[in-house]
DNA sequence: CCATTTTCGTTCAAAATCAATCAAAAAAGG
DNA sequence: CCTTTTTTGATTGATTTTGAACGAAAATGG
């Protein structure tokens, strides 16, 4: 045997990762064998769930980790997540030092963000930290309590070792943005993690799709002049609503 | 012949290393010997977990964290670690502070751990600590920067942090088990942790499957009398060994 | 719609590889 | 030097892999 069974179906995995398809007469050329030993180590990896088999060769399993395919259909403003994701990740400049907090809005920046180097992400969202490593972006996770419904680190510790750190640029995830309330969160705690986070950044930045626009939550975190609001375009009166609002509060000052 | 025998075995290692996976005849060629005995290396090499056997030679072992459902398949000391993550579980009592390591050994105590209540689990895993929110378990992430290839949490910060805590019991995963040298890992910086966490622990257990056992890696962790040696049963003589040096070792102290 | 072509799944025998065993060679230890 | 242990290479039957053949199923093209 000239070929290993392993290292043909290698071969098929890295053709498939580069092409999304592969037809089953090219690799009996490529690999030098049988058509029923093709046949055969397409079985066996669709088998294992590498790939999927279809008529004349097989394709890519597009399982994306987990199923968020499930979560995005319900959650009918993802395209709005995604938008201002990706308009968040435009702001960041290299060998910046970067705060991610732990939320979906923030998570969704993630794979917008391969590639950026040299930059340093310091995250208190698990997931996201995970997430992070994966596309080899140097992470800094905090330290402290976990809590188990969002995944996220918060309480006295997170405070603490947050106001050892100083950032470029820091992207937090709000639950309400409004005219006279500011930006508000559910949880106090996670509040107060927030509010840390905006004392020691240069310059702040607060995601919130166009549905927590004029919505209150319980915590204030801060007031609308604190930093930067991104969200997708729509809505322009509101949005001019808001800018006003912040003048308002400058002129005050 | 002994020293042959380990060269051999490093050659193969080698060539493992550079192309990811070797043949059989190719290995007959280089090495100058008979097929028997390449098999028999081989052999001796899967069972001390350093590559995996496949018809017509062997591949490296692939830690990508993949699908556990292969990775079972290929790796036999499975119900090694299930056994001993089951005993080490045994050993928690109510109310007990708990540091546990990052790494598989220790992961896979975890599912063990549901419904012991009113514990405290601190650990540098990332994995672990989402899989322990999971089950409702209060959970102390410590923070620093996160390693992406084993998705653990090392370097000075963690030290420094530990020294701050005091466990009841730790649970520490090692790759090597060894009379002379006692525990060891491959990752000084991890070693630095371990250690940090046996100061901190008034009881300290070591997770090793049989295949850990007589081995050596790089970074030193600690003696064998250090702490608690948890292993599966066989191998009784090994076992007797480690036992004994102990015990010389306590003698001399 | 049907006819033609391509692809698929199954079966089978040949070839390659494997695990187990055994005796010779080499090494170790007195 | 001789005995014991370890390592090696060869042999055997069992297992796995391979390529080819053939009817069934699916795509293609009028």
């Amino acid at each position: 045997m000239k070929v290993l069974t392993e290292e043909r179906q290698q071969k098929i995995i890295r053709q498939l990762n580069e092409n999304g398809i592969v037809k089953l007469q090219d690799l009996v050329e490529t690999l030098n064998c049988s058509i029923s030993t093709v046949r055969r180590d397409l079985q066996e990896l669709e088998d294992h769930g590498k790939l999927v088999r279809v008529h004349g060769g097989a394709k890519q399993i597009t399982t994306l980790q987990s199923e968020p395919g499930v979560l995005e259909k319900s959650s009918k403003n993802v395209q709005g997540k995604q938008k201002i994701a990706q308009l968040a990740v435009q702001q960041i400049k290299a060998d910046e030092i970067i705060y991610l907090d732990a939320g979906t809005s923030t998570e969704a920046m993630i794979p917008f963000m391969t590639g950026l180097d040299s930059i340093l992400v310091v995250t208190n969202g698990v997931q996201l930290a995970s997430k992070l490593a994966d596309i080899n972006i140097k992470t800094y996770l905090v330290g402290g309590e976990l809590k188990n419904t969002t995944k996220a680190i918060i309480g006295a510790d997170v405070v603490e070792t947050i106001n050892n750190f100083r950032f470029n640029r820091a992207f937090i995830g709000v639950n309400g943005v409004h005219r006279k309330f500011g930006f508000t969160t559910p949880d106090p705690n996670e509040a107060a993690v927030k509010r840390a986070v905006l004392k020691q950044s240069e310059l702040s930045y607060f995601l919130a799709d166009t549905s927590k626009l004029n919505e209150v939550s319980f915590a204030k975190i801060a007031a609308l002049n604190a930093g930067v609001l991104l969200t997708d375009e729509h809505n322009h009166e509101t949005l001019q609503q808001f800018e006003q609002a912040k003048k308002v509060m400058e002129a005050k000052r």
